[in-house]
DNA sequence: ATTTGACTTTACAGTAGCTGTAAGGTTTAT
DNA sequence: ATAAACCTTACAGCTACTGTAAAGTCAAAT
C-alpha cells in the first residue's frame, strides 16, 4: 500500500511517517518504480507500535529501542520491562512536579482579589526572590 | 550591573537573558559605551519574575502577558487571576493524562514476564491496533 | 486525448525554548 | 605584557514534528 493508506491505518500522518524514515526509525518495505513508498501489513503494525509508544510518552530514541526489541525474536522481556519501568519513574516525577505547581498556583490564586483593582498577590509572589535556605 | 551578575541574581543564564531580549520579552535598562548590557535592580526583579512564571509552566508569550500586567500599575487583578485559572486547567489536564498513561503502563508492565524469554505482553499491546468503538 | 483532482516525491523553513560554538572585543588581575 | 574572565554577535543544533513549495504520477471524467 501507499503511504497515504499506511497513514490512515496506522493513525500517523504521511508527513510523520516520512519524518520517521528521515531519522532512520522505520523504512518502507520497498519503493515502487515510480519512487512511491510501499508498506506491508507488518510495516503498518510497526507504525502503530510507534504511535502507541509515543502516546505513552516514549521519546523517539526510546521508541527506536522498543521497536528494535519488538522486531528481535531473540529479545528478553526483561529489557522491555526495564524501559517501561524507567518511563514510569519519569511519569511519576512529572506528576509530582505538576501537582506541586498546581498546589502553589492554587494557593496564590486564592490570595488574589480577582477584581478590578491593581493589587495582586500572584504578581507579588512571582516577583519575590526565592528565600534562601538559611544554614 | 552586567549580564553575568544579573544572571546570578535572577537564576537565569546569561544566554537565556539574551534570548529573552531577542524575542522582545525584556530589554536591559541601558547599554554602556562598550556595548555591555546594564541591568538595574528592578530589571533583575523582572528576570526573577520571568523565571518563576516559567517554572509554573507558563509559555513565553504568557510570561510576556504576565510581565506586562506586572509592570502596568493600571492592571486589574482579575486579568492575572484569569491567566492563572487557565494555566491551572492546563495543569490538571496534563496530570490526568499522565495518570492515565501511568495506569495503563503499569497494567501492561504487570503482564510482562520480566525474564530472559522473548514473550512480552507490553510489546504485544503496543503493536495491537486500537479497537474501534462499535456502533 | 486531455484535463482535472488526488495522490506522491523532495527540499527547505518554521515552531518552542533554549544551549553550544565560534570569533572576536573588553576588562581585570598578575 | 599577558592571561583569565568577562562581554559582544551570529549561527547551528536540539525534539518532534508541521507547513509550504515545486514538481512528478496516477486514475477518472470529459
Amino acid at each position: 500500500m501507499n503511504i497515504g493508506e499506511a497513514a490512515k491505518q496506522s493513525g500517523l500522518s504521511s508527513k510523520t511517517i516520512r519524518y520517521y524514515e528521515s531519522i532512520d526509525l522505520i523504512v518502507p518495505s520497498a519503493r515502487r518504480d515510480n519512487g512511491y513508498r510501499e508498506y506491508s501489513e507488518s510495516k503498518v503494525q510497526e507504525l502503530i507500535f510507534l504511535r502507541h509508544a509515543r502516546q505513552f510518552g516514549f521519546a523517539l530514541d526510546e521508541c527506536k529501542q522498543l521497536l528494535a526489541l519488538y522486531t528481535n525474536p531473540g529479545r528478553q522481556s526483561r529489557d522491555v520491562h526495564n524501559l517501561v519501568a524507567e518511563k514510569l519513574a519519569d511519569i511519576e516525577l512529572r506528576i509530582a512536579e505538576l501537582k506541586n505547581m498546581k498546589r502553589v498556583l492554587e494557593e496564590m490564586s486564592g490570595q488574589c482579589p480577582n477584581d478590578e483593582g491593581a493589587a495582586c498577590a500572584i504578581l507579588d509572589n512571582l516577583a519575590r526572590p526565592d528565600e534562601e535556605p538559611e544554614q
